[in-house]
RNA sequence: GAGCCGUUAGCUCAGGCUGGUAGAGCAUCUGCCUUUUAAGCAGAGGGUCGCAGGUUCGAGUCCUGCACGGCUCACCA
């Protein structure tokens, strides 16, 4: 059953066809946009404004409107903002004032004619000389003064989120700045952007459990990317020396306040470039795009202060366990097996993943400034050149910020046959039990024996990288369709 | 996957503890109003109280199950 709200609207649909008026008319087109007639005319005075006698229009949603029988003001929104309109009787006459009453509702789509004022209250206002529906609404707007609240009407019908919480669009806006920035930041220094597949056949790039999906003609199971960095690293065998890929990946994984299903990454490669190399260049873009959405580098983020002022912090993974811990575990498996499991940590017997863990746990989740952590262990970085003094741990580091992990990046393994033992490594993990390696990719090790100059590689998770900078605390603020159940 | 909380008119919310035929504001409709901006005044309509069971003479309210959502935790980025 229909509301009566919709009853009525589509009423009047009906009887403006019958009149010969279309209600969803295409043939409209505004000369001018809310925001650059207000700030053009901000400092006019009533006078200038009187002598000046350009009529403007205008086209947008009506968003309020009220109704002094002989006079309307109303706002209509464009996509540059708001602006007020002013119908008076003697001006636009008897009949057109009829049939904005009976037929205009808040929420169509209207153009406007007229010649700007000021109000007594000093806004600037169109004076309304003449009108036209543009495009019927059927159904009413959301509250004018509280807004949209319920979260799960603005996830599911995000129109409505965005028409009526100016602050969300906001941070959608903010968020497309941001991903320009990134790509201003990268083009400037010689990268090239490209795209990969995101049907794979093998699930390569990351530890993580992918989405399963078949091609028809192929008879083929595939697997939607849980990271694209396989194959941009047959990129910079083929030559592509600075590279990236700022795309969708998939992990199907659980979903919270942190995690999307579906989630934006951006990951680079730059050749004769060292993970030290990437700590700089992650720092510069950060800080280029935080400054230009910021306004500083200085900012609250959910009640803390975070402060992105260079240099970074930079800390090791291991000696900020030792730091923490009154006896010394990391010396004997069994005790820092104990100690993980303590915590809660799964570690399913992998040395690294239980000092991961405990790191996560006494460490990462207490840093609140920009902070490179480094020493991640060999055997949870399958794709990661060992460090030279000591293999058990890579040139790799992780960024956290306000005790999340915001980007991942190391000097990129560039050995075929340490890469090829390293996977070995990992399918014997599986035999294990263990869910979350990394399989054998014989091609990209065929890629590798080409030859892949040295070369440096990082992940900046984007979507968290948008909540840091506009104050968000659900990564479902930032993304504009999140996966929710169906209804 | 587990725990806690929520779901009442188109929207924002009361009511629920202590069971007795459903309330407000905005929006809508009618009337009045020629500088308002949460406009105002007077009146009216609008609800399978998330879904399904149960207890009861009687359930929006108590109990159970389910669905969806939020937060926290676990895995992860």
């Amino acid at each position: 059953m229909e509301n009566e709200l919709v009853e009525q609207r589509k009423e009047k649909i009906k009887e403006l066809r019958s009149l010969g008026i279309d209600p969803f008319q295409n043939n409209f087109k505004p000369t001018h946009e809310a925001d650059n007639v207000l700030s053009t005319y901000a400092n006019h005075s009533e006078e200038d404004l009187k002598n000046h006698s350009h009529e403007f229009s205008l086209a947008g949603r009506l968003i309020t409107l009220r109704d002094f029988g002989k006079t309307i003001f109303f706002h209509i929104m464009d996509r540059t903002g708001k602006i007020q309109g002013y119908i008076r009787k003697d001006v636009i006459g008897d009949e057109k004032l009829g049939f904005f009453k009976k037929f205009i509702d808040i929420g169509d789509f209207i153009g406007i004619k007229g010649n700007l004022f000021k109000t007594k209250t000093g806004e600037l206002t169109i004076n309304i000389k003449d009108f036209k529906l543009i495009t019927k609404s059927l159904y009413p707007l959301p509250e004018k003064w509280h807004g949209l609240k319920d979260v799960e009407t603005r996830y599911r019908k995000r129109y409505l989120d965005l028409i009526s919480n100016p602050e969300v669009k906001e941070i959608f806006l903010k968020r497309t700045r941001i991903i320009r920035l990134i790509r201003e930041f990268l083009n400037e220094r010689g990268f090239i952007e490209v795209e990969t597949p995101i049907l794979n056949t093998i699930a390569g790039g990351a530890l993580a459990k992918p989405f399963k999906t078949y091609h028809n003609a192929l008879d083929l199971e595939l697997y939607l990317r849980i990271a694209p960095e396989l194959y941009l690293k047959r990129l910079v065998v083929g030559g592509f020396e600075r590279v990236y890929e700022l795309g969708r990946t998939f992990r199907n994984e659980g979903v919270s306040t942190q995690h999307n299903p579906e989630f934006t990454i951006m990951e680079l490669y730059q050749s004769y470039a060292t993970y030290e190399d990437l700590m700089e260049l992650v720092e510069e873009l950060i800080c280029y795009a935080g400054e230009a959405i910021l306004g500083a580098l200085e900012f609250d983020y959910q009640g803390m202060m975070i402060d992105m002022s260079r240099p970074w912090k930079r800390i090791n993974l291991i000696e900020s366990i030792k730091s923490k811990l009154a006896e010394d575990i990391l010396g004997r498996d069994e005790l820092l097996f104990k100690k993980a499991a303590s915590l809660g940590i799964a570690h399913k017997g992998i040395r690294g993943k239980a000092l991961t863990g405990i790191f996560e746990r006494l460490v990462g989740d207490g840093i609140v400034d920009p902070t490179f952590v480094l020493g991640f262990p060999t055997d949870i970085s399958p794709l990661a050149r060992k460090n030279d003094l000591n293999p058990d741990i890579t040139d790799r580091f992780e960024l956290y910020i306000a005790g999340r992990e915001v980007a991942n990046a190391f000097s990129e393994l560039n050995d075929p046959i340490d890469q090829k033992e390293r996977f070995l490594r990992q399918l014997d993990l599986k035999s294990k039990g263990e869910e979350e390696i990394h399989e054998m990719d014989e091609d990209f090790i065929g890629a590798l024996e080409q030859g892949m100059p040295p070369t440096a590689g990082a992940g900046i998770g984007i979507d968290r990288l948008v909540m840091l900078l506009t104050n968000s605390p659900s990564i479902r603020e930032v993304i504009l369709f999140p996966h929710l159940r169906p209804e």
